[in-house]
RNA sequence: GCGGACGUGGCGGAACCGGUAGACGCAACAGACUUAAAAUCUGUCGGGAGCAAUCCCGUGGGGGUUCGAGUCCCCCCGUCCGCACCA
């Protein structure tokens, strides 16, 4: 019997597979269809180990319903617009697309080699026109029906680099690139209606359209969309000072207007129109706006930042009383959520708290907490937002805390100032982009028609393919013709939309198009409405939220505008958890592949020390205003956590960047890539140099657990690592890989078919559709349905490490049951071979072709358990005394619990465990534990 | 800061609806085979006490509910994901 070799055999079943046309899905209304789909990978370069997790998981799925006899649909796709490709163009000269298209020549070949049971005839990529026409075809439909709309948003904008940055490019509050403090700025932008469909959106996520999604997705869903039912009311300025325009007072919204006595405040955003007026004879308070939007966009820089505020010199009166309350323009309010400004009730919430004792306002409690006293409840450092009574508040004491809002809304609708409102805190999805690698916004601007669609005859607006990157900034703006174009309406001089689509919406209906990815038309309806909607989608929790709900909103345009059927894109959703791995970065902070990562040599760490580290420290300059030290060319570096490592690598002392202590790490080292770009080659003289390693988990420290899917592939085989990503952790977890999993993944592929290839012909030998099989095997057999129902129910329920473990036990009872019968044996094998198939499928085909199995074991149908043979003729019961385990017993299955009560009290070790005591209370959970209660 | 999850041996993890904690794998150790190594096979493997039978402790920490808690409740600590222009 040979070795199993799969350099041989997994190139050879792939063919196979390919010849017979295996995976190629077809459209059949006889056949019950299932559609399984993983998020589409951007094309970053090479294929993660991770992917392999992501691929594995529906590969497995996607095998598993075929071999159920469904019609199934498993594609493949890359979402291939974004950032990194523009960026690799600054850098290296490269044009986007070549860039991009290159690396999915790569990536492709990898996900080939990993044996994925995909139907490749259906690949596309976003950024192919022939998809993007498609996309730029549907916005047209959803402008005219009205989804579509303009207007002003706030963007990060770099005023060295004069472009916009993504928040992720913003660190610190200053431009990745350029170092400069980031400005809060307008601009007009394209926005498609989500809010309209917020409702609805929200109502899926309970009514039972999404039962198959987890629950955790749907309450963080449900938490954005965030349905708050309010009051939106005017606060009048108190001695009739109100400006010009400002007459009606500030309106705010609350949720929590039984509050409202417990007012001490009003504050407004920065960005509010009251705020400006102010500011226009108050520089002090421009310089407070200013240094507010200087934020960012991102809620959390927001949200995270000392809360601060500017007293605006006027006042409102309190709708309830005479009080007068100070107004502040404060940097934690948002004007893009309710209407910009709120008032404070420090004792019900912790934020308007720190914010009083800040500023020295009162906090006067109105809530009492079910078992306060009131005469003696204060507040002191914690708000206090749970319910209660209402007191100190007039008209509303004694009532609950929801009773007092109702009362609190009625009375405000009374006085005509106000009335309740619903609120969400979902805002309309901001779609444009002022990048170039992204797919064109289908519009013109006229001077004489204003903004007018792009005529569908002229689609598709492709990009041009000369383009200016050497500069930050958007190509498209500066481009010298490719904006220039006659207005379709008037024919006059007009000018293209330079703004290309979030690629939020390239990655919102790409599920639809793979119904028919050569149709001329977007989506072909036949196609999509057998195919859709997807009945198993696979992919990262970091998806949970933006992706799936953009998936979601345009199912439901598509649906409105005629493209499809389906109200909800996606019947079942796992998410599965990340694989995790330390994170290389070299020193002008660019990524590096773990594979072209080593552990330095100790010769190595001398010529570093000697050689590389004095180069280093050489770019090291005090910066002059903060008297920190600074790398030259990292100014700042766009992550701080690489700042800090660097610091560690490279010795320097003080501190790096802004000023924040900085932890020495003992066990920094000094890690170098060996492969060097030319201009880091030049920079130390030497084609290995230096990079900063930095863990995501604390724990892979010490692991060296660099890692290429390819590597891994080679040496042991894709199967070994299709089954070790599977195997060990649960698949929403996140997993680290290590080298000897995959060993040990590498040893049961050998064990398996050490296990079939000495049993070759038998499944022919024996005929399996006629009963067969000695009582002495019937051991085996128990084990082989056992084995068979387990691993069937835990693919069902995405519990891969669980079937792998069943598999390896199933293996270890094979081995003992080594002189079963040949019928019983066959049966076994072949299980074992059906069972492994969607984990291993090339060695499975191997095992099948040797087996004697008929036709390909990717064709053949899932193994059926017999529930006779399922059932156990006795059970063996823990015995407790007291809830400590101090027996065993074992019982007849269907033994009644008199008797078995009483077989446990004459057991001797429980006998000894009573004794002097009286018996209490005897528990008997049948065919699970006994517990004997005695005092 | 807000929202969501997670935390079990040396390691990854298992434990169904609250019912024998540690399945299965990795690593380690001991033995067999071998001139030797690798591979393979057999066995041991949470901590402590004991010759042993056996007993005590043990699921991030602290409380609680229960005949019985890894699992449920409350508080705390730590890690990860998302926060609307990363994909």
């Amino acid at each position: 019997m040979g070795r199993y070799n799969p350099k041989d055999a997994e190139p050879k079943w792939q063919a196979r597979w390919t010849e017979a046309g295996a995976f190629e899905a077809k459209a059949d209304a006889n056949k019950e269809k299932y559609y399984v789909l993983e998020m589409f990978p951007y094309p970053s370069g090479r294929i993660h180990i991770g992917h392999v997790r992501n691929y594995a998981m529906g590969d497995v799925i996607a095998r598993y319903k075929k071999a159920c006899g469904f019609n199934v649909l498993h594609p493949m796709g890359w979402d291939a617009f974004g950032m990194p490709a523009e960026n690799a163009a600054m850098q290296t000269g490269s044009h986007p697309a070549t860039w991009t298209y290159s690396n999915i020549d790569i990536m492709r070949g990898q996900l080939k080699q990993m044996g994925l049971s995909i139907d490749w005839s259906r690949e596309f990529a976003t950024c192919d026109p022939e998809y993007y026409q498609h996309q730029q075809k549907m916005f047209l439909d959803f402008w005219e029906a009205g989804f579509a709309y303009r207007k002003e948003s706030s963007v990060n904008w770099d005023p060295v680099d004069q472009t916009v940055l993504a928040n992720e490019q913003v660190i610190d509050g200053k431009g990745w690139r350029s170092g400069a403090v980031v400005e809060r700025r307008k601009l007009s932008q394209w926005f498609l209606k989500i809010t309209d469909e917020a409702e609805d959106l929200l109502e899926a996520l309970d009514d039972g359209r999404l039962e198959g999604w987890p629950d955790n997705v749907r309450l963080m869903q449900r938490n954005w969309i965030g349905k708050s039912k309010g009051l939106a009311m005017q606060f009048r300025f108190a001695d009739a000072t109100a400006p010009d325009g400002f007459e009606d007072g500030i309106e705010i919204f609350t949720t929590r207007p039984d509050t409202l006595y417990g007012a001490s405040f009003i504050a407004i955003a920065p960005d509010h129109p009251l705020a400006a007026h102010f500011a226009q004879n108050d520089p002090a308070l421009a310089d407070f706006i200013i240094d507010c939007l200087k934020l960012g966009t991102s809620e959390e820089a927001i949200e995270k930042a000392e809360k601060r505020g500017y007293k605006l010199p006027l006042e409102t009166g309190h709708p309830f009383d005479d009080r007068r309350l100070p107004i502040y323009v404060a940097n934690f309010v948002l004007m893009q959520y309710g209407t910009g400004a709120i008032f404070g009730c420090p004792s019900g919430d912790q934020r308007d708290l720190d914010f009083a004792r800040k500023y020295g306002l009162p906090v006067p409690p109105v809530v009492l907490p079910p078992d306060a006293d009131p005469a003696s409840f204060t507040i002191e450092d914690d708000a206090y937002v749970g319910p209660g009574t209402i007191f100190n508040s007039g008209f509303l004491n004694g009532l609950s805390t929801d009773d007092a809002i109702a009362a609190a809304i009625a009375k405000i609708e009374d006085m005509g100032l106000g009335q309740g409102v619903t609120q969400y805190r979902l805002r309309d999805w901001g779609v444009s982009r002022q990048r170039y690698w992204g797919c064109p916004i289908p519009a013109i601007h006229c001077e004489k028609c204003g903004i007018v669609p792009v005529p569908a005859k002229d689609l598709p607006v492709k990009l041009p393919e000369e383009a200016d990157f050497s500069v930050p900034g958007n190509p498209l703006e500066r481009h010298p013709t490719w904006k220039h174009v006659d207005c379709p309406a008037c024919g006059g001089k007009a000018r293209r939309e330079t703004d290309t689509f979030d690629t939020f919406v390239d990655s919102s209906w790409y599920f639809a198009r793979f119904a028919a990815p050569a149709d001329d038309k977007p989506i072909e309806k036949a196609a999509a409405d057998y195919w859709m909607p997807v009945d198993q989608y696979i992919g990262g929790i970091e998806h949970a939220i933006l992706h799936l709900l953009y998936a979601r909103y345009f199912t439901r345009m598509m649906k409105a505008c005629g493209y499809s059927s389906v109200d909800e894109p996606f019947e079942n959703l796992f998410t599965q958890g990340m694989v995790v791995h330390a994170v290389y970065k070299d020193v002008d902070g660019n990524w590096i592949f773990p594979e072209d990562v080593a552990e330095p040599t100790e010769e190595e760490r001398t010529v570093f020390r000697e050689k590389f580290l004095p180069l280093v420290q050489a770019e090291i300059y005090c910066a002059q205003e903060t008297n920190e030290l600074v790398l030259a060319h990292q100014i700042p570096h766009p992550d701080q956590s690489v700042r800090i490592e660097l610091e560690n690598t490279f010795g320097v002392s003080g501190h790096i960047g802004r000023a924040s202590p900085i932890s020495l790490s003992p066990e920094s080292q000094n890690w170098l890539c060996t492969s060097a770009n030319d201009k880091q080659r030049q920079m130390f003289e030497s084609d290995v140099v230096p990079v900063v390693r930095y863990p995501i988990e604390k724990m892979s420290k010490s692991k060296k657990n660099v890692v290429s899917p390819e590597a891994i592939a080679e040496t042991y085989g894709a199967d070994a690592a299709r089954w070790f990503m599977l195997s060990d952790s649960p698949p929403e977890r996140d997993v680290e890989w290590t080298d000897s999993g995959v060993e040990g993944a590498w040893k049961l592929i050998n064990r398996i078919w050490d296990a079939v290839s000495p049993a070759a012909g038998l499944l022919k030998a024996v005929d399996l559709s006629k009963s067969g099989g000695d009582d002495a095997d019937k051991e085996l057999r128990q084990m082989t349905h056992a084995t068979i129902a387990g691993v069937t129910d835990d693919i069902d329920n995405f519990r891969f490490n669980k079937a792998i473990a069943r598999i390896y036990e199933f293996m270890n009872a094979l081995k003992k049951h080594g002189s079963a019968g040949d019928w019983a044996r066959a049966e076994a094998l072949g299980a074992l071979t059906q069972l492994a198939a969607p984990f291993t499928p090339h060695l499975a085909e191997e095992c099948w072709e040797t087996l004697g199995g008929e036709g390909l074991v990717c064709d053949a149908p899932w193994p059926k358990a017999d529930p006779a043979l399922l059932k156990k003729d006795s059970v063996v019961l823990g015995v407790q005394v007291n809830g400590k385990r101090r027996g065993e017993l074992e019982v007849a299955a269907d033994a009644d619990n008199a008797a078995v009560e009483q077989a446990a009290l004459s057991d001797e070790a429980v006998k000894r465990h009573i004794d002097g005591k009286t018996v209490r209370k005897v528990v008997v959970v049948p065919g699970r534990i006994v517990n004997i209660v005695a005092t």
